[in-house]
DNA sequence: ACCTGAACACCGTTCAAGT
DNA sequence: ACCTGAACACCGTTCAAGT
């Protein structure tokens, strides 16, 4: 008696890449594991992924990536458009703390992932009366910025180090206003530099 | 007739990791690879580096990171210092592309490498009348976009895509951009999230 | 004290072979 | 057409053995 195995496709594999990814790091997201995770042998996944393990990740990266940009109800507002994407970009990427690295590591595939929200941004800010210039720069800054931040915090968490075990007292004050949660942290950067990008509107 | 050879010491195994990274990529960082650059055998290592690869790392980390803190003149102006302290790190990180995604990925050993420079941030801040609390807040999110900026500037550089591969005309000039070179975005970027931390005092 | 040979349990990937 | 067994050239790391 055997359950029927449906077949793998390439969306199976990267879907089981992501939770092997989610639950074990990236490190232990070896090609023998996520076969594992499917019930299948490592050198199955070739025939579904034929640039091998490089290709998964990217099409793990571009999983997440649209998932997020999808769901994005822009305005047309270059302000309230650029916090809606940084807001939902940290939020999308902190329910996938062990990609945010994967994903700050592979900007080409990320953009791919997103040229309608990176076109309707720029749309956005020339409307507004940003240059082309100073709209290409502002969502290279906002996106890297984002990138970042989410980086640091994802980081910071799993760097493992409980505050307390610091010897400087400087540190210690830091790791544990990190630990803390970030929400203010984020928002606080967040509003300076939009503040900061509608400064050079007006110059 | 056998060439002398300089004892091994924790500090030649940190410096042939960083060179081995500089020429060949975290991907090329193997143990082994570092005690080839050295003439020596991956076991011999490990007396030196007894927590194995991760200490090692560690230590490429804390070289560059001091490397660059060290050589910095602080002012006590909290904008000027911030300003030199992010353009420099971004000069530093420049100088070892293949190492930003580590630091990146390891920020307590950056921060343990700081503490004096940090310091001194917070209170230049706090000279200039923010609340201790938004200079913890002021100095992570500088740091961090700082690193997120350099990060996505290294990664869009080694991705590899030559920008006329992209088959969307928004793709080719955001890559054809970023090809020329990111001097004026990181100004643009970073004084604005100055500019925006300034408002803030004013507030 | 410092270095190493051999070994273990892993990797990604290829390729000929099975069904 | 799709999957796999065996193999190759690598990993990090341990440990007993050499000098």
């Amino acid at each position: 008696m055997t359950t029927a195995r449906e077949p793998l496709s390439r969306e199976r594999v990267v879907e089981a890449a992501l939770a092997v990814i989610d639950r074990a790091g990236i490190q232990g997201c070896s090609m023998r594991a996520v076969a594992g995770e499917l019930g299948v042998e490592a050198m199955s996944l070739y025939h579904h992924v034929p640039g091998g393990k490089d290709e998964m990740l990217d099409g793990v990266v571009a999983l997440v990536q649209t998932g997020f940009v999808d769901e994005l109800d822009t305005t047309g507002d270059w302000r309230i458009d650029m916090g809606l994407f940084s807001r939902a970009y940290r939020a999308a990427l902190t329910q996938h703390p062990n990609l945010v690295a994967l994903i700050a590591a592979r900007p080409s595939v990320a953009y791919r992932s997103s040229t309608g929200l990176v076109g309707s941004l720029f749309d956005a800010m020339e409307d507004a009366g940003f240059s082309r210039e100073d709209a290409l720069r502002a969502v290279r800054v906002v996106s890297r910025w984002t990138i970042g931040f989410t980086l640091g915090e994802a980081s910071a968490v799993e760097d493992g180090e409980s505050a307390e075990e610091f010897d400087e007292p400087l540190l210690v004050e830091v790791f544990t206003d990190i630990a803390r949660g970030e929400d203010d942290v984020f928002e606080f950067g967040l509003e300076a530099l939009l503040d900061g990008l509608e400064a050079r509107l007006s110059a």
